[in-house]
DNA sequence: TCTGCAATGGATGCACATATCCAGAAATGC
DNA sequence: GCATTTCTGGATATGTGCATCCATTGCAGA
């Protein structure tokens, strides 16, 4: 696949979660339900979007996860970044000092994918989900 | 990084074999030299990509490889499936059945990042390298 | 204050991508 | 035919991402 497992993982649970009602949270076993993520995994996941501040873990009885922005206010970069991947990888040959003045002879190539993932993860939010938001498997 | 180390490995050969002169080749010790990548790793990758018929891999004294056809023949895409990267790499939620008619919740957001990587792939062939063509670090 | 629920955090196991090693086979020049 | 060079191909090590387990901490309601 393109993205990492982690990164898929937390695209999803985001998702999810962008579709509840305001006010409303999930916890980790429903939401790995939903995911269909392992459930032991999930909760590492989640940490890092909470440690990331785009999420808020609520403890206790009747707690669980939401949202802690707007869908619309979360950017998929902000989720990559959250969960450690490197949009810019550097130098396709792993050169220190590659730029256009002197470039490596992929640097054309690359940059333009570099690019292209980039506005991928900037110029897109939440807000913006399929019609399975209001999908009925919303089974509790 | 954003591609495996395979796959970037593969793009770092077939740019420096694309920057020979006609009829010319380079032994796998060479190859391992410029593009920066572990020799006995190297063959491995340089395997895939003769079988592939991307590359001419001649044994003997004074053998080595060469490009199979012109660079503007080989398309990014020919090198990521000679090196096994699924492009598609399937829905995001992991569903079998997963089309515009009945999407998960992803689906519009994942559907714009395949594109965007399947057109990089399609469109760009290794006609198109920068100036470092000609660069100096030709050495033998 | 007690009890149960749910996230947190550390330690650990597992699989696969990455990397290495070495013996074999083919091509070239003598 | 022989020696040298070089790719080929299998067996094997290593490291990291992925996944699991369990003890702890915090919270809510009774």
């Amino acid at each position: 696949m393109l993205l990492n497992m982690t990164v898929v993982y937390g695209l999803r649970a985001i998702a999810v979660l962008a579709c509840l009602q305001p006010g409303e949270c999930v916890n980790n076993q429903h939401l790995a339900e939903r995911t269909a993520v392992p459930r032991p995994y999930l909760s590492k996941v989640m940490r890092k979007l909470v440690v990331a501040g785009l999420v808020r873990g609520q403890r206790g009885r009747g707690g669980g996860f939401m949202l802690h922005r707007a869908p619309g206010e979360i950017r998929l970069a902000d989720v990559l970044q959250a969960l450690d991947l490197e949009i810019d990888g550097g130098c396709a040959f792993g050169y220190a000092a590659c730029d256009p003045a002197n470039p490596c002879a992929l640097h054309p190539l690359w940059a333009r994918l570099q690019a292209s993932l980039a506005t991928w993860a900037d110029d897109n939010t939440f807000a913006e989900l399929s019609a399975a938001r209001g999908r009925p498997d919303r089974r509790r």
